[in-house]
DNA sequence: TCCGGCATGAAACTATGATTACAAAAACAG
DNA sequence: CTGTTTTTGTAATCATAGTTTCATGCCGGA
């Protein structure tokens, strides 16, 4: 029903009797939150009684008063849901069901979700970590997210010197942790499955006194106890296996908000480093 | 009390066992509508059982349910007569030109132009070609792209056999490619700057005719010349660096659109890697 | 003033929601 | 691997919400 509550009541306003009316303008007053108690509460609210209620929203359509409330919640919910980016479908050519749609959809959604639930204070904070070159930087990542903790070092590396990669996939990995202090940094990736190596990295990182960055599902890795900052990223999507497009993002926004903050030194690296590839001609020079 | 809900949870965040954070995950997931319904929906809704959300209430200080749900509404009805609860950011919490905001904003208008130039057609030709077990697969990164190329190739090999990810950055690459016939498709992730070596590499595959499958930004790597499949994506970000999230997403995709192409096989493959990751015992069994 | 019809709320009843007790399962420590 | 602790869901219980019935009261018309 398109209709919404307040409509019908409208609707119907004149042929009420004096209770009813009683209770519509209690409903109307503060609409919809003054139905979103119990049936007795209403009741009380507009000085009639229950039975009166019940009779009410029957009278509008509806089956019962549960029906009523649920009705309200629905139109509430339409009425403060985020408005951003909402479309019909990405891609225009496929029919919305075409996995190209139904992908980017859920993608997209798993990005609000992270998003909402990324405090701005926490992340300025990782972000001063990060660009505090006084600090060494490890970072590591599980079986699936190993591809996406090289792609943040990559960056980073380029950005700041003492970065390291750790690979937690080999048994060598507790070596590169022998000169970790309590001033460094340690960034972990962990989705679920969540790995043992990692976690056992952790652990010695805690142990250490390091700060641990930690980048997670929804679920929360167990690392989670030991992090001093950790993010949660929402990597549901339509498919066997999970979405990490929102630790991507995440990622290099960190990046590029690092970047920022220290774009002298960056700027000067980069350019080095430019020069090196221009020496050894590993790209091509224009396309 | 001046906390809200929301606040208590994220406080207690850590100390919440699996269930309660999955039901938080819930709460959160839009906030507070979710918990305006009965104890047994929220339950339902969050996958656990109603004595669980009974329990996390009283966790979080309330008395019980009913409670927690009005201090719920008391929330919203603030929420709601404050005018500025109108949300036109990703993050809420931080102003427009946070570069949190910034960064997603850029993102998500890569994806929508990628998926604006993405012909579905081409897309499900390239599904049943990865999907075809007859050929083998051989999959290519570049510097920046490396780590997208092996994300891929993790996932690929799951579903099917005879993939093979092949290291442009080190220079053993060509012997990688010793089998390659006109049958097998070579899929190649380059971006800017365009490398010389995956260009080669193109050349070799287009000389012995095998399909290739080019994803690249949308300024074309010149293996567009040779590619059977390209793929623009758009990388733009406020960044000193480029964005790689929208050919993420097209690799995801794909992956999900070859997966549903082949379930039945996929399935047993899962299965069968399920089954020797809990004989290594990599992972934690649960949380 | 009395009567019929409708509106209304008290009270009984029913259904559903919330809580508690307990047992099974899982994680943890040794 | 084993015993212990913690977590979790099932089932029983309790409480409250919602509905129905019915007696009372109110109003308009004779």
């Amino acid at each position: 029903m398109a209709e919404t509550a307040q409509e019908r009541i409208k609707r119907v306003h004149d042929t009420l009797t004096r209770a009813e009316r009683q209770l519509a303008v209690t409903i109307l007053e503060n609409y919809p939150m003054s139905g979103l108690g119990s049936i007795t509460r209403l009741a009380e609210k507009s000085g009639v009684s229950t039975p009166t209620v019940a009779r009410m929203v029957q009278k509008l359509g509806f089956s019962g008063f549960p029906e009523f409330q649920s009705a309200l919640r629905d139109e509430l919910e339409a009425q403060i849901s985020n408005p951003i980016s909402k479309r019909d479908s990405w891609s225009e050519h496929a029919p919305q069901e075409h996995i190209l749609n139904r992908f980017t959809e859920a993608v997209i959604e798993n990005i609000r979700q992270t998003l909402a639930h990324i405090e701005p204070s926490e992340f300025d904070a990782v972000t001063k970590l990060l660009a505090e070159e006084s600090r060494a930087v490890y970072i590591a990542g599980g079986r699936i997210t190993h591809a996406l903790s090289e792609y943040f070092h990559l960056h980073l590396q380029v950005i700041r010197k003492r970065v390291q990669h750790v690979r937690t996939t080999s048994n060598a990995w507790p070596h590169a942790l022998l000169d970790l202090d309590e001033n460094d940094v340690v960034v972990i990736f962990d989705i679920r499955r969540y790995e043992n190596s990692t976690l056992k990295m952790a652990e010695i990182a805690r142990a250490k006194a390091a700060k641990i960055v930690l980048i997670t599902d929804q679920w929360q890795s167990p690392i989670s106890r030991y992090a001093d900052h950790s993010f949660n990223c929402r990597i549901e999507a339509p498919s066997a296996w999970d979405s990490t497009i929102a630790m991507m993002l995440l990622s290099e926004t960190l990046i590029a908000a690092v970047q920022e903050h220290s774009w002298g030194q960056t700027r000067e690296r980069m350019k080095a480093l430019e020069d090196m590839f221009d020496a050894t001609r590993i790209f091509r020079k224009f396309v």
